[in-house]
DNA sequence: GGCCAGGACACCA
DNA sequence: TGGTGTCATGGC
């Protein structure tokens, strides 16, 4: 891999120990709220810059107008869609973005879900890369949490506590850190899948845009 | 009333 | 490839 130039110097970690410290404050999160596999990957979708609880009402708009189904998805217009999501912020993109990935799966996996997840992960990741509106971060939320696929999820909060503790450099890119956590943990699909929830459960609460250390369990791990 | 949230993409230099 | 603008609601 090329080497780039770093804005700063970065500080050794133990992703693990970091692991073990968060499991042990919060204790095992079980994440990702959702009743199907396809209603995590709409909410994947939905969450895109926008707080879970605006997510959480757009689903159970979906949820009440009987929308949260591939037939659903695929038949409502466009405009409909974006009516029924409207609490989820950018909503028309989103009824696009939604769109388009419901005719990926009718293009590639004859609108299966399922089957779409018995792919390859490397092939299935790349295949959603392409799909227009869905990015790096969605396509691991969809691979991890919705298919059960073995591919770290990084986000906002996880780049701000490796950043802001040092452990990564400002201009870290996505699949570079990517590669830490594979590297540094277990490949195992659960612990891939509680790491992330403890990194987002610790985000919420001390590490939002403007942070507040105080009582945050990795707070004795700042340099 | 301003800031921010479990991003992604188009466009430009 | 790097920087910037755009998309938009709702909680605090």
């Amino acid at each position: 891999m090329k080497q780039r130039k770093r804005k700063n110097t970065v500080k050794p970690v133990d992703l693990m120990a970091v692991y073990l410290v968060l499991r042990e404050t919060f204790g095992h999160r079980g994440w990702w709220p959702g009743d199907s596999p396809l209603e995590i990957a709409v909410g994947a979708i939905l969450t895109q810059n926008t707080s879970w609880k605006n997510v959480e009402k757009a689903i159970a708009n979906l949820k009440a107008e009987r929308a949260l189904s591939i037939r659903a998805l695929r038949d409502l217009p466009v405009d409909e869609l974006a009516r029924i999501i409207r609490p989820s912020g950018y909503f028309n993109q989103k009824a696009l973005k939604l769109k388009a990935f419901v005719e990926f799966l009718d293009r590639d996996y004859k609108g299966s879900l399922t089957a779409a997840f018995r792919d390859d992960t490397a092939a299935l990741r790349e295949k959603l890369l392409a799909v227009k509106g869905i990015g790096k971060e969605t396509a691991d939320s969809i691979l991890l949490y919705a298919g059960g696929h073995r591919s770290f999820v990084i986000d906002l909060y996880t780049r701000r506590i490796l950043t802001r503790h040092g452990w990564a450099p400002e201009d870290v890119e996505y699949d570079e850190m990517k590669a830490m956590f594979e590297d540094a943990i277990p490949p195992e699909v659960e612990l891939y899948n509680d790491y992330h929830a403890q990194l987002v459960a610790v985000g919420n609460r001390f590490c939002r845009k403007t942070p507040s250390c105080e009582g945050c369990p990795l707070q004795p791990m700042l340099p």
